[in-house]
DNA sequence: GGGTGTGAAGCTATTCACAGCA
DNA sequence: TGCTGTGAATAGCTTCACACCC
């Protein structure tokens, strides 16, 4: 009875939950902690104890009303204020980020695009135009950033890093594949396809079905 | 003294110790779990934690022979054995993971690129020519595959998926934003970029640190 | 002094198990 | 009967703390 804060593991699967609530029929009107659990392969009292944190209300013997968790899951990751994204590096990642439908739905408003090569900057992607980077500073003041994603080559993702974090943006997702080094109070997240690789290397080289 | 199986926390982990090792100036010879530690900001005592279950051993005083740490991980992780990989989807997210040059470093072999849009069918990349799906029976007999990773759009990928669980292929790698089915024995990560955005969002509206 | 090796303690997260409600 | 809500138990990971060695 005391759901103060929410564990970081809960927020990480929260994304989880409203791609599997997506993926439901459309005339289906609430789901059981059951169903989550069978569709994302994990214990069904671990999706209850994760919709209890965000005081989710289910009915004894129905289930969760899908478009209240939604909702809710949306209202714990902070959906209502929308994220406002900028990515640095326009080579073939920076270009399938650009691409990628999924920012809008939601809520997330893609708002710049930058590159340090000449023959890059001009080009358009939708309705954006790639700049150079040193157009972030304005940018960062007159539209503000919630998060500055690098898509650049590795040795120049330090410099992109240091420059985000003079201009105040504090969360940053990194695709370069480089240990990046930031002051605290800011959020660094990385992707990394080496190192999912090599993890699901050695699941296949010690032959278990693990995670 | 009963190091008998890697944590999967440690495992997830051996990776990014790679990348650090990597980073240290080449005239570097040994390296404190001190330094590992400040570099991935995380505590010390795991750093020895972790390399103990690789059964790595340090020098009192000096701290782990970068050669013999870079090798100990790297057969830790089953890297004498190279690793296949296949890619399905050649769109720009494709065709990123295709021109990454981070697989070779690690013995890592690309072996086939895939699409079923004739307009990409026939195109190089590297010495790899883009083929038909239908291909990937043949080359999964005659190469054997490893991983297969997936960067198709959303609806194509659990066909493909079907597809290469069918082949044999047991580890997958999935980009594409949607939960995906595959039967027990099968590995399946997946690398997704709505999720991390979120998350970073939720401590973003929170204003912590956190990672 | 510096840094590893490692039991033990402390935390956090997962899972069980079952009462309670529709 | 079906499924939630939730304390209690379990398991697993992280961190501390310190003996020990260079």
């Amino acid at each position: 009875m005391a759901r103060l804060a929410i564990p970081h593991t809960t927020v990480s699967r929260l994304p989880l939950y409203l791609r599997c609530l997506d993926q439901l029929p459309v005339d289906q009107e609430t789901v059981s902690s059951g169903e989550i659990a069978a569709a994302l392969s994990i214990n069904a009292a671990k999706v209850r104890k994760d919709f209890w944190y965000l005081e989710c209300e289910g009915r004894r013997g129905v289930g969760y009303d899908i478009r209240s968790l939604v909702s809710q899951i949306g209202a714990a990751l902070g959906l209502n204020v929308p994220l406002t994204i900028v990515i640095v590096g326009m080579g073939n990642l920076g270009m399938a980020l650009a691409h990628y439908q999924g920012f809008a739905s939601r809520g997330m408003i893609l708002a710049g695009l930058y590159d340090t090569d000449a023959r890059k900057i001009g080009e358009t992607v939708g309705e954006l135009v790639v700049r150079h980077p040193d157009c972030l500073a304005e940018d960062v003041r007159s539209e503000g950033v919630s998060i500055g994603v690098i898509a650049t080559p590795a040795p120049a993702a330090q410099g992109v890093v240091d420059l985000l974090v003079k201009l105040g943006v504090t969360s940053i997702l990194n695709f370069a594949p480089v240990v990046l080094d930031v002051p605290a109070g800011t959020t660094l997240r990385r992707v990394d396809v080496a190192t999912e690789l090599l993890i699901l290397g050695y699941h296949q080289s010690n032959q278990d079905g693990g995670a």
